[in-house]
DNA sequence: CCGCGTCTCTTTACAGTGTCAAGATTTATT
DNA sequence: AATAAATCTTGACACTGTAAAGAGACGCGG
């Protein structure tokens, strides 16, 4: 709508900014490699910067801070999050209670996946907790829990105590699953997580459920 | 037996060692209590120094490393967790049931009240996990949730896979609830929790329980 | 009682870090 | 085409962790 009048033809695409092309992008990218190589600790906004090809001071200019673009990060993670325990609870065929594990399942593999981020978005002080953006996709993957936990019991989880005290459960097993297990806590369930991952979990998971029927 | 020959009376009791008298001993209790105050991110060497009334190197010649005192701190908190959750158990009665949701309100509490220690013994990447020390620390704590389920199901827990899912389930919902708690992810139950906190927590935590006398 | 080595701590130095300010360069606007 | 605005670079500063060398205090053998 307003940009691209005239010449956009020798520079390859070039979506929408400047010298570097999408430098906050490209920015984004960098640190999600540097956390995943260094943890959360060994990140360093200098080392982003260089791997974006930049100098030291570029990312200014996109991120106050570097908490801020910690922040940006965290909520990119949530977003992701809540779209794979999605996708996998959409796989998850009409049982409700299939559903429900099938999106710790997709809790769990996220975390896997991404422990540093994950730490990140869950245990580091630096990500700004008062971040709208943050909070708002936090809550979208929650989300996503409280509507199976609801499915299942048929009712809206937070009508009643026993609503609350269902969410509270559900989410604190698969949050604490994931977390014990990038902790590398859990190496007495490793022989049986290698035979066979998924239903190991899901048999540890079942334990949500028994009760909530009559919730 | 080998110090404290003669003149042991001017200074004032001074334990074991020198000029500070046990700056080992006083570089830890500063290194928690500037925990608490900066948080893991923040956590600085040299302002625990400055805290124990030191020079900035001074640490060095107690600890190798930032790491190395970390990795202390964390394991002097897997013991008090442990000790903790043992004492809770201790004054819980008799029936296994309340022993064990004991030991988890036990774990609750210790990470209520040492959020950023609790952080560094599961979250940070910063400790060194391989450390022997540590280790047997935090196998000391674990060892007081895995007799409390042995009680419960009158077996021991690894004798079995169904066993083995039973520690996994309990540990993972009592970790995941402090986890969460202290993360200020669980907002929703917050107005629960200011009316009678304990109840709450153990009205979650009985979900651990239903299906495992029969496991 | 006294030198001597050893351990504890301090001082100094250095490479890296995050952030700020000022300058250079490219893009957009009028 | 000229001016304004944006993106990015360079340089500087205080602060960090760590290493090396020196100062001070202690125990021990004479």
């Amino acid at each position: 709508m307003e940009t691209r009048s005239k010449k956009a033809d020798s520079p390859p695409v070039r979506a929408t900014r400047y010298h570097h092309g999408d430098l906050r992008k490209a920015l984004l990218a960098a640190a999600e490699a540097e956390l995943a190589e260094k943890g959360v600790e060994g990140f360093t906004l200098r080392g982003v910067a260089k791997r974006a090809g930049v100098s030291h001071a570029a990312p200014a200019h996109h991120f106050k801070d570097t908490r801020a673009l910690l922040t940006a990060l965290a909520a990119e993670g949530f977003a992701r999050l809540g779209a794979l325990s999605a996708e996998r609870v959409g796989n998850a065929g009409t049982d409700p209670k299939d559903r429900l594990i099938a999106s710790g399942l997709g809790y769990i593999e996220f975390a896997s996946a991404n422990p540093a981020l994950f730490k990140l978005m869950f245990g580091s002080d630096r990500p700004v907790a008062a971040d709208e953006a943050l909070h708002e996709k936090a809550s979208g993957a929650f989300t996503i829990l409280i509507e199976a936990v609801g499915d299942l019991t048929g009712a809206p989880p937070f009508d009643s105590e026993a609503g609350i005290r269902h969410v509270a459960a559900a989410w604190a097993i698969v949050h604490g699953l994931a977390h014990l297990l990038i902790a590398d806590k859990m190496s007495f369930l490793e022989p049986m997580l290698e035979r066979d991952r998924e239903a190991v979990l899901a048999g540890i998971l079942e334990r949500i459920t028994p009760d909530m029927r009559n919730g």
